[in-house]
DNA sequence: CCTCCACTGGAAACCTAGGCTC
DNA sequence: GAGCCTAGGTTTCCAGTGGAGG
């Protein structure tokens, strides 16, 4: 409140600040220089295009699972795997819209749920229920309830309902398969409706995790994909790149950059994509003519850079706090070394100090979020630990701690 | 080869904040 | 309003452990 208040005087009282005349500079700049983008959206992560390059087996194999639907039988669940950015979901997308364009007179709907965004068993199922036109609340009822109603809809209206699961390997390895075998067994009974699972995996060894009798119901068909090689993902960015951009502008080389960087993190068309369009968004915001490998590689530590600085934002306080407490240890340190650091922190900042358990846990998560490295080590004689080391950069690291309020005391 | 440290990490219980049904 | 349910974060308890040093 009163720091709104002071920037509102602030800005009242001081019609000279020199913002006016940047933004007019900056739009002066986007008007006379020629557009780089063409068609931006074709670059961005939903865009689903109209072709899709060395998929074609996948799609029609989907395809003919799914086709059953168009003379009013179930079709069989279906398991997608492949590691990120190997076209799961675009392909899964694709042929149901196809579908459902086929289908036009309705009776057919598709809900598409990724279940890490979600979060919870609960959610998803919120989720996929409000795309029935179910109403659930955000708490309050048991798993067993909402599934109840999801049923009941799908049989009332007598429609063929598909269900796309996204990641469904995260909802499998926090909540167990419980959900999915209630989905596959109820199946049965909501005849003549229909309800059909496809569920999309990153891990490939997930079907281990499943009870046999989820697993001979959910991958009654299967379909792998590959990752793409730097050929094919070259090819996919030259056409995109054809349309996003204006003739001549992303040069060759910057393309096959682009293919490069990402085909050695696995051939993941997705942030090759997002390469593409960054390094246009910085060429462009540097006034360029074109897109070189020097756009493409600045854009890669943009992403980088980009990443880290989220992920620190959106941490809770107390992951901050013990974040904090690491800083303070250059070199290196331990559990029990940040555990003494991070209760001295919270004394002075005057908020209550969580257990070395908890502290233990949220190391191990700050670790898997790319934070700061924390592997265990033993020494010996003295012990157990993690060996804890912050992997930001300190400068990145100071400046996005410092907006928070709470913690500004502590610089 | 054995001991023993400083933890790790699993499991269960607890807490808060919410909603539903009767 | 009681009694049930949920999520999600946390605490409590404790068995387990890799390996340096005796």
């Amino acid at each position: 409140m009163v720091g709104r208040r002071a920037y509102l005087t602030n800005v009242s009282t001081d019609n000279r600040s020199p913002l006016p005349d940047r933004i007019d500079s900056i739009f002066k700049r986007a008007r006379e220089g020629k557009a780089l983008f063409v068609n931006r959206n074709v670059l961005m992560p939903e865009y689903v295009p109209d072709r899709l390059p060395f998929r074609e087996n996948q799609i029609n194999t989907i395809a003919e699972v799914l086709s059953p639907v168009l003379h009013g039988s179930k079709p069989s669940n279906l398991l997608l795997y492949g590691k990120t950015g190997t076209g799961k979901t675009a392909v899964a997308r694709y042929v149901l819209s196809r579908l459902q364009a086929e289908l036009s007179k309705g009776g057919l709907t598709v809900s598409y749920v990724n279940t890490r965004i979600a979060g919870t068993e609960y959610r998803v199922l919120a989720e996929f229920a409000h795309s029935l036109g179910v109403s659930i609340p955000f708490t309050g009822l048991s798993i067993g309830e909402v599934m109840g109603r999801i049923f009941k809809e799908i049989q009332q209206k007598r429609i063929h309902s598909i269900f796309v699961m996204d990641e469904i390997d995260y909802l499998v390895k926090a909540y167990g398969d419980g959900v999915l075998y209630e989905f596959t067994r109820a199946s049965d009974r909501i005849s003549p409706a229909s309800l059909s699972l496809v569920g999309i995996s990153n891990d490939l060894k997930f079907k281990e995790e499943l009870d046999p009798r989820v697993l001979s119901s959910l991958g009654e068909e299967e379909t792998v994909f590959p990752p793409y090689t730097v050929e094919e993902l070259r090819e996919i960015l030259r056409e995109r790149a054809m349309i996003a951009f204006r003739k001549g502008v992303f040069s060759d080389s910057a393309v096959n950059l682009c293919a490069a960087m990402a085909g050695t993190e696995h051939g993941d068309a997705r942030r090759a994509v997002d390469l593409i369009r960054i390094a246009g968004e910085v060429a462009e915001r540097e006034g360029l003519q074109t897109v070189d490998d020097s756009c493409v590689k600045r854009a890669s530590e943009k992403m980088e850079h980009d990443r880290v600085e989220e992920a620190l934002r959106s941490l809770p306080l107390q992951n901050k706090i013990i974040l904090l407490a690491v800083s303070r240890f250059d070199t290196g340190t331990n559990t029990g070394e940040v555990y003494l650091a991070y209760n001295s922190l919270s004394k002075k900042i005057g908020t209550e100090a969580l257990t070395q358990r908890r502290v233990s846990g949220i190391l191990a998560e700050l670790d898997m979020l790319g934070l700061v490295e924390a592997a265990v080590v033993s020494k010996g004689r003295r012990g157990r630990t993690k060996r804890i080391r912050l992997l930001i950069p300190q400068d990145t690291f100071n400046k996005t701690l410092a907006e928070d309020p709470t913690l500004a005391a502590t610089f």
